[in-house]
DNA sequence: GTAGGGATACTCGGATAATGGGTGTCCGAGTTGACAAGG
DNA sequence: CCTTGTCAACTCGGACACCCATTATCCGAGTATCCCTAC
């Protein structure tokens, strides 16, 4: 049982728009730069973060991708759910005579109990002291990707 | 993300041993045949909650698999981790330069809520109004494949 | 009666597909802005 | 000065390939029990 690493990437690439200021604007490849990824692979999953409604693509030139809500909004679980899909952990499908399957009911009881961690722990809590604790230089990089 | 096909039928075979009287045995046959599923497959899978130490297998005639812990003991967690292995939910293999990913170190707290529910979970625990929900037949049948 | 030798009923483990999802790549299409040429 | 055409910088989306884990299936090997036969 794994998360994919297109959850990672996600995850990583709204973490950057944490950083940056409201509205400001940032183009596929240097987001992919920033992670040493295929700026192509990148775009299939802003793709998924748009049409999840968290942000907001621009085409032509100075083009890219923008933040379209509150940062404040913006939770684990609503990232990972938008890569993933929000299918059950288990999903028992054997014959049971009458009644539903007790273990794929408990299984959904601890998939709520990690979801509602992740749903109040928001990407933008992780910024606290990420000044102090990343060379100054690197966080200039990431702050000039955007225009 | 979502658990193995194989997990689903772990879970189901170690509740159907929570069911046998202690000491009781039963073959992969009879097992396979409850769940509709490949006797050979199954085998695969019970030779993993084998070696994590949860029941015995015995050779030859009227051999089988029985349980070795005491009911009490036998938690999801238990057994989840004796099939998907406990690798982390994810890994982030990024370069961060200094410091480790915040965003993984949030993930594995988030696991970690979900596998303290699942711990402390029991499988027998299921069974507390299995006979009342279920027609008595269909006990009966589970009940007669031991020996 | 007792010992030995099958036959039988099981599990064990390796080898081998088949299937599906994750992970990318490639390419053409559509969109916007900048710039230059021509009226 | 205004219009128009061209180019470049972007995103979007479908089609395609690759890799790997899951999900099995098959078969030979090992092992214990039972029964039957021979001495």
């Amino acid at each position: 049982m794994k998360y994919s690493k297109a959850t990672n990437y996600a995850l990583h690439t709204m973490l950057y728009f944490m950083m940056a200021p409201a509205g400001k604007t940032i183009g596929v490849q240097p987001l992919a730069e920033l992670q040493e990824i295929s700026p192509t692979y990148l775009s299939k999953i802003l793709t998924k973060l748009v049409k999840a409604g968290m942000i907001e693509s621009t085409p032509g030139v100075n083009g890219g991708y923008t933040l379209l809500v509150p940062k404040e909004d913006v939770s684990f679980l609503r990232v990972i759910q938008a890569i993933e899909g929000n299918a059950s952990l288990l999903h028992c499908d054997l014959g049971h005579v009458s009644a539903g399957c007790l273990i794929q009911e408990t299984m959904a009881a601890a998939e709520q109990s990690m979801e509602q961690y992740l749903q109040e722990k928001k990407l933008v809590d992780l910024l606290q002291n990420f000044d102090q604790e990343h060379p100054q230089e690197h966080v200039a990089r990431i702050m000039a990707a955007f225009h």
